[in-house]
DNA sequence: ATGAAAGCGCTAACAC
DNA sequence: GTGTTAGCGCTTTCAT
């Protein structure tokens, strides 16, 4: 008669399944673990009865023997930018089905925040580490480099060795936005920004060389720290216009702040693009419904998401990675108002 | 000279922990979880020789142990919606910082897509379930019983007995907004929905009995099971307008679709409450900015996520809950133009 | 290719 | 109030 631990969750553990299956524990353990070493016909009834007892690996002992989660680790730096849960969503699809747990960590595009989640996130050993972009503090980087965490660097792309990226060039997406309104004829271009992080300033800067390799005044721009938000676009808009009643094309670092500009023109009695021509960025799904003509940049916020993921899931198994930049590009997607 | 064992993860454990504060492993474990049976003396030798080495608890060593997580499982049925980022902010914000493990669930608005996000999620053995609504499977709630593991249901209320819940009244929440409309003296009522979750139909109930209990034909209703969003909006609004040219008030049953209908009023040049009275639902934020007069209601999804993770707080800690249903209540934001 | 033994770091149980 | 002991369920190491 066995003698019930009472400590016992009472889930069938690996034990059993070997006991079942007529084998050792650790050929149990290796064969649900896909370990190729161990015979096919072990194998199978290993899986057998794990199946027929239903078992369920327990994470935490997986955790504690291995040194090491099942959990991906995602910081991105805001939830309320749509952009960001398209990409956790693709990013859960990929990573749950495979048996990780995806935490998110928002750090509200701070630095010293994204550090604070970095140092508490490492306390559970993740196996992976999201990260957006690489503008982030030193001790960040040498808590992640210290702990040997293997990270993938979301949206923005760099050639630097061992540094895995997929994403995209902001500064190209600039300039091509910069392209696009030179060929349009518009001569006197401004960059409108909020929400200052290291992507909405590389755009600019993209929009301003091309802007300067045509010969044209890259001078103009209207930039706040302040979080974008619509409303905030048609305060700028205002502010821009006053300033400078002459610009006849506007960047927009996103699509929040063109609705915004564009709901204030609409309300100045200003033509888009007769007199003015709009772009916003990141294309988002609304405002195709909201501001059906407006121009922007179409990121590849999904994609980004699921090749991450994929990506992460190369350097866990082990493989070989031979391209450690994934550039997903982006698309200029022209509408009929500007 | 103490071997290192390799497999070891070189932070510090609990037992240096207790040996450089002089006490049983056992009671720095007591001490660092607040266990109040503890002297205080040794809790503050304790916390020092923690800070001393650097401690960090290992969560997965813990959780074997225990046989219960730190982690606290939320499932909502989108992201896509941006009243869930906030409600899932809130419960961030609140159990974060307190050594929690915040795990998202999206159940895309599928009871069984949710069951098998319940049945993954148990595996890990959540010391906590954060849940939208009382709409699920069977095995969905068998599987939470019998794992017996703390659960909070956000969003709606019930008076069932064992169960806890922070929200407020879908079917008032109508039933208000029925009243507004007819009190502006508006009587060919619609009620116009999509994705029609429990809720949806809730607070179409609301609205109706309200009407009904007013003498007024409550039968006007476009329910479609669709995915909600601005474009229906406008397709719905103009369906409804060929089919019963006569409505002269439609509560949509979310704010996406009342600005769908706005744009749409506006391009067929409908006056807007002038000829047709719109109200609106959870009043986004963006609302303010891009339809600045939609009558809607606020609901407390901030508050709701704060106050169903201080109560999972609560019932982790054991405590004695007196209230197990929070009514956070909603308020009818009337604007210029409905 | 398989297995035996030895932990991983912590807490529940039961003494005292 | 404090400590001793014995696991939690898994994977590592090292042997065969």
């Amino acid at each position: 008669m066995r003698k019930e631990a009472s400590r016992a969750t009472g889930r069938p553990t690996l034990a059993e399944v070997a006991r079942l299956a007529g084998v050792s524990q650790i050929t149990a353990s290796r064969a649900l673990r896909d370990v190729p070493t161990v015979d096919p016909v072990l194998v199978s009834k290993v899986r057998e009865a794990s199946k027929a007892l239903g078992y369920v690996p327990n994470p935490a002992a997986r955790t504690l023997a291995s040194a090491r989660s099942q959990s991906v680790v995602v910081l991105v730096p805001a939830l309320s930018n749509h952009l960001f849960i398209e990409t956790l969503e693709a990013i859960h699809n990929v990573l749950r089905p495979r048996g990780y747990d995806v935490l998110i960590g928002n750090f509200h595009y701070s630095r010293k925040e994204e550090e604070e989640l970095i140092r508490n996130y490492l306390a559970i050993q993740p196996c992976g580490i999201l990260l957006t972009g690489f503008d982030r503090t030193e001790a960040s980087r040498r808590l992640l480099e210290a702990n040997k965490v293997p990270c993938v660097h979301m949206m923005e792309l760099t050639k630097a060795e061992d540094i895995f990226s997929v994403g995209f060039s902001q500064e190209d997406a600039g300039a091509v936005i910069a392209r696009h309104l030179l060929a349009r004829g518009k001569r006197r271009l401004a960059y409108v920004a909020a929400q200052l992080d290291a992507r909405v300033i590389r755009r600019g800067e993209g929009f301003k060389r091309a802007l300067a390799e045509a010969g044209v005044d890259a001078s103009l721009e209207l930039v706040v720290p302040d979080p974008s938000s619509v409303g905030l676009g048609g305060e700028l808009f205002d502010r821009l216009l006053r300033q400078h009643p002459e610009v006849d094309g506007i960047f927009f670092c996103n699509d929040d702040l063109a609705h915004g500009a564009i709901f204030e023109a609409q309300r100045q009695g200003i033509s888009v693009p007769g007199r003015i021509a709009f772009v916003g960025f990141n294309d988002l799904p609304m405002s195709a419904h909201i501001v059906p003509r407006l121009t922007s940049i179409r990121t590849p916020r999904e994609d980004v998401g699921k090749h991450a993921a994929h990506l992460m899931l190369a350097l866990l198994a082990g493989a070989e990675v031979r391209d450690r930049t994934i550039d997903l590009g982006f698309e200029l997607v022209v509408r009929e108002s500007s």
